[in-house]
DNA sequence: TCTGGGGTCCTGGGACAA
DNA sequence: TCTGTTGTCCCAGGACCC
């Protein structure tokens, strides 16, 4: 889903341009929650609609083009957009529904060819290197691709053709919505200078406003300075990566699977809480949440993180290693508490709570330690009891006792 | 005027071992 | 035995992505 703002003014769309050497595709899904919701109520079809939560503290997750036309577009606060957009139809995601469509439109591509690399449930790169016997050139692909979308779901997307995933990223943003661009291979230099530098990847809010205090604001402007002295403002990492990108060199592959580095979840409290039983509550039921996953992923982590976020959006997170990798809910929350007692953060108003496994590997590795006697604690087993019985009767089958007591006193209040 | 949730990657500092 | 160097791991924080 496109965040970034580009304003920058590339090549006019083509799809007679010369794609020899361009096996990389980007295709993006246009307004994508908002166009899945119009699939099943036309009748808002022209009109600005917003996908996000109508109530509490949300950020917009999806806007019709109606809808960006006031000015309105992903991650800004719920309650900026009703003010800039009073008159739009604001419906509240559903994120099953989006799954489904977004794992149709993935099969789509992967009729094209093996090698798709989703990178959010609305976009995905494609090398089609080895579909063009069968298929034809990529741009014609790309029309195939854009075809059978619209066909079968009734939406649209826009799709970047070029070299490198880098720069199909940037032409299929350039052609948003509905569009399609060529960057032949011999033109990346000339599609690429004019755009402002906010346009590279990685360079978000903080890294333009360092850029342009150096006098940098367009891509051609970074192009021209030299890489040293980039690694001296940035650090070596990023100075280095925006020195090859300012010339359209990206090497990075197509890569169909990469294994998960951590697993988490947060969340943020309808109004800020410094109450620790509260906050300990949440604790645990975010590690159920974690631990769920991991078992259902057949993951084990070594590393709990927690993050604490302050009324004041000042942020502070904490992690500890663990000697043994786990996916035991009960495990990950007691460590989690201790860490939020160590950060001494009691009574202090909090708007955030979130638990994260690091140090992933594969769950057998977990069961063979267990085996030879590491710790027998018998919550593992208990907790894939509780997993089969929500399996079966649903999540709310089974609770700890805590988080019942929790449900309860709502219910009272 | 307010800022979700799920992630990845990088940097820098401290501890520790070779 | 002590000191300096280097590599690795751990931890905290921040920037960035969709």
């Amino acid at each position: 889903m496109a965040r970034k703002q580009i304003t920058g003014i590339g090549p006019a769309p083509t799809t007679g341009a010369d794609d020899t050497g361009c096996p990389i595709l980007h295709v993006d899904m246009d307004a994508f929650f908002a166009s899945v919701e119009l699939l099943e109520r036309p009748e808002l079809r022209g009109r600005p609609v917003i996908v996000g939560s109508p109530a509490g503290r949300g950020v917009v997750l999806s806007a019709t083009y109606e809808a960006r036309a006031f000015g309105v577009h992903s991650a800004m606060p719920m309650s900026r957009a009703r003010r800039v957009c009073p008159q739009a139809v604001i419906i509240p995601p559903s994120h099953g529904k989006y799954s489904e469509v977004s794992k149709g439109v993935m099969e789509i591509f992967h009729s094209i060819t093996p090698l798709v690399e989703p990178i959010a449930s609305d976009e995905a790169f494609l090398d089609v290197g080895g579909a063009r016997r069968r298929l034809g050139s990529p741009a014609e692909i790309a029309v195939l691709v854009r075809e059978q979308v619209r066909e079968r779901y009734g939406i649209t997307c826009s799709v970047g053709v070029a070299a490198s995933k880098f720069i199909a990223k940037l032409a299929s943003k350039q052609c948003k919505p509905n569009g399609l661009l060529v960057v032949p291979a011999d033109q990346v230099v000339a599609f690429l200078h004019p755009l402002p530098v906010s346009a590279l990847w990685g360079v978000g809010e903080r890294t333009e406003q360092a850029l342009v205090r150096l006098g940098i604001r367009t891509v051609g402007d970074l192009a021209r300075v030299p890489p040293t002295t980039l690694q001296r403002e940035l650090g070596p990492a990023a100075g280095g990566h925006l020195a090859a990108l300012a010339w359209g060199r990206d090497e990075r592959a197509v890569t169909v699977h990469t294994p998960d580095k951590s697993i988490g979840n947060e969340e943020t409290f309808a109004t800020d809480v410094d109450d620790p039983e509260m906050i300990k509550r949440e604790l645990l039921r975010l590690s159920e949440k974690v631990a769920a996953r991991m078992r259902k992923s057949g993951h084990v982590g070594r590393t709990v993180s927690v993050k604490l976020r302050r009324a004041d959006f000042s942020t502070i997170s904490r992690s500890r290693t663990l000697r043994e990798p786990t996916d035991v809910a009960q495990e990950i929350y007691t460590t989690a508490c201790d860490l939020f007692d160590a950060a001494g953060l009691e009574r202090v108003r909090l708007r955030l709570v979130g638990v994260r496994m690091e140090n992933l590997g594969p769950a057998e590795t977990a069961s063979r330690q267990l085996s030879l006697g590491a710790r027998e604690t018998g919550w593992r087993e208990a907790e894939q009891a509780m997993d089969k019985a929500i399996r079966r009767f649903g999540p709310d089958a089974v609770l700890p006792a805590s988080l019942v007591r929790g449900r309860l006193d709502e219910m009272e209040a």
